[in-house]
DNA sequence: TATGCCTACGTCAACGTTGACGTAAATTTC
DNA sequence: GAAATTTACGTCAACGTTGACGTAGGCATA
């Protein structure tokens, strides 16, 4: 069959290049992939083929051999909340920045969706997954990395053949944030914490270190200061809303993310008090919108794209040496806006 | 070689079960893709072989065959804008309802890297892509539906071979809540809108129902109750201030978006007034966030939910016959809340 | 009893590419 | 100038699966 030239078919393949600049297939591969073993004057002719029947090469049949795709896997709860939307921002900056392509998929905190997610992307072949586990799921990262598929997981404890974890100071940056309340001169202080303290790894390290630090700092602790809400705005209303109606004296605030912090102001602007001046507030994570809000909101930052660049390289190590990877940390950071 | 008796291999083919399970790989196929064509007997002893081997169907060597994944792809420019990250669960959910799954690319706005972006999912045999395109771009979503690749595009009028579009009435939507302004009383609206004017193609319709609703509710239109700012919380709060400090007359705004409403309403209240007694406020797509404001942010609600079900199923129709898809419209309503 | 059809498989090639290996000609080395 | 090496290819098989087709045996039908 004779490819029509200047044609542009469906898919056309090494064969067809091939046949057009006079060589085999195995030549066109080498020129594609820039292997070297060809002349110049060949390289020439086979370029204009490719050119000329728009040749592209299929990934199927190429990862079906050589088991690599240049492509990874970032699998996230969920987008609504924007910090989970910056963090995939931080992955993908670094993915483009190494050459390679990343797909998303998300599990809605959801096991049986969350194994299918990896299922996926281990039938693509993808070179890696750079995943955030349903609340703190280990099970399943085993299973899928023993089967050959190199996982970087986020924010929790865990390694093995095959897998890694890459993970922010959580502890030290809740240190960071409540240090800086009790600097300014803030003693009554309280936290505006997550419900659901059972299910999720990250949420006991703030409330410890929240603890700590006012014991450290001579504060009177108890856990009436604590306040645990579903982690939204409106939960962070509903939290603030509840330390004001029970008279809780307090002056400054500590919230487990950002939305908490939203709430909190809202709940402060209705009370009639001023931030910072009547309370200071201090959020977590610092989402992008805390720089618009107003009064600005202080909070600690989790660098994203460090994150990215990290579970980028622990990757590359995992596919080298799939053992004996140590967690990697990478940098918080208080920022200091106009609420605290 | 002979298969180790339960042991984990890191990947096990319809080989290894059919060896153990005494018959051919293809009737292992048959098995496993439940074509019919096996014996009850047979099926039992594959099943267990299978569950023995804990075999896996390598999705790269049918897809190379049948070329189809089951899987399909969404393409958004970003996600930190919570309204695209309400779309994309609008259509993950569609795309869990029909069986499928989803993978998730972005683009940043950017032309080569929706275009690679497009590759990719093409070269991974996506059984079709569904696509917000950067800036209304419409020259690579044809050549990679002329490629073969079935593409649904949102919010835009395209159509053609392998292609459709599914949009919401975003002229209607707008007429909505203007309407809702003036039918609630205010005479002296003003509408914050979007400064890319030439490059996004949604922007015209909004600006238009504007200045079609004023005039056919008998009020009076000039260009300076339109300001153009960045989409943005700090681009609404700057376009707000601009027309208060310019002492236009106003007791209603419209904005372009949500976040834009949100900094409206922080200038509004810097300013001292109150919303929605002195100044109502009215935003456009109803991201989850509206809800949890302080007032609660009245808003045109574009059904993302709707949308991703228009696009599947019309992704669907296209495979069936390629050709002469009518653009979809999908539901939009206004929600009315506090803020007007 | 011969014919036709259905069931339950097996065989073989193909999807598009790359790894392993072979080889003739050109080039370098001693 | 013969031997060794390198260059520039080609050939063949394999990756793991499914489509197309073949076939032996069982069963109903004429």
């Amino acid at each position: 069959m004779i490819v029509h030239a200047g044609g542009m078919r469906s898919g056309s393949t090494l064969h067809d290049v091939a046949a057009l600049a006079g060589v085999s297939p195995r030549t066109v591969s080498r020129v594609v992939n820039d292997e070297g073993g060809f002349g110049e004057a060949t390289r020439l002719r086979v370029v204009a083929a490719i050119e000329k029947v728009d040749y592209r090469p299929n990934m199927l049949a190429r990862a079906l051999i050589t088991r690599r795709t240049g492509t990874v896997g970032l699998v996230v709860p969920q987008m609504v909340d924007p910090f989970f939307a910056e963090l995939v921002d931080g992955v993908h900056a670094a993915a483009k920045a190494s050459g390679r392509t990343m797909i998303i998929a998300k599990h809605d905190d959801d096991l049986t969706e969350f194994d299918s997610v990896l299922e996926t992307l281990s039938s693509f072949a993808v070179d890696g997954a750079i995943v955030y586990s349903p609340r703190g799921e280990r099970a399943l990262l085993m299973k899928h990395a023993m089967r050959g598929l190199p996982i970087v997981a986020f924010g929790m404890d865990i390694a093995g053949t095959n897998i890694g974890s890459v993970q922010w100071d959580i502890s030290r940056g809740a240190t960071l944030g409540i240090e800086h309340l009790v600097n300014i001169g803030r003693t009554n202080l309280v936290m505006l914490s997550h419900t659901g303290a059972g299910t999720s790894l990250l949420l006991p390290r703030r409330e410890t270190a929240f603890r700590h630090t006012l014991q450290s700092a001579g504060l009177h602790f108890s856990e009436a200061r604590v306040v645990r809400k579903d982690p939204t705005i409106d939960g962070g209303r509903a939290a603030m809303e509840a330390v004001l109606a029970a008279g809780t004296p307090v002056d400054g605030v500590f919230t487990f993310n950002d939305a908490m912090a939203i709430g909190a102001l809202q709940a402060l602007a209705v009370a009639g008090l001023r931030v910072p001046d009547d309370v200071a507030v201090v959020g977590f994570n610092d989402i992008a919108m805390c720089a618009a809000l107003v009064p600005a909101l202080t909070s600690v930052r989790l660098d994203r794209v460090a994150l990215g660049w990290e579970a980028m390289a622990l990757l590359d190590r995992l596919r080298v040496s799939p053992n004996n990877h140590q967690p990697v940390y990478v940098g918080v950071e208080l920022i200091i806006r106009q609420s605290a």
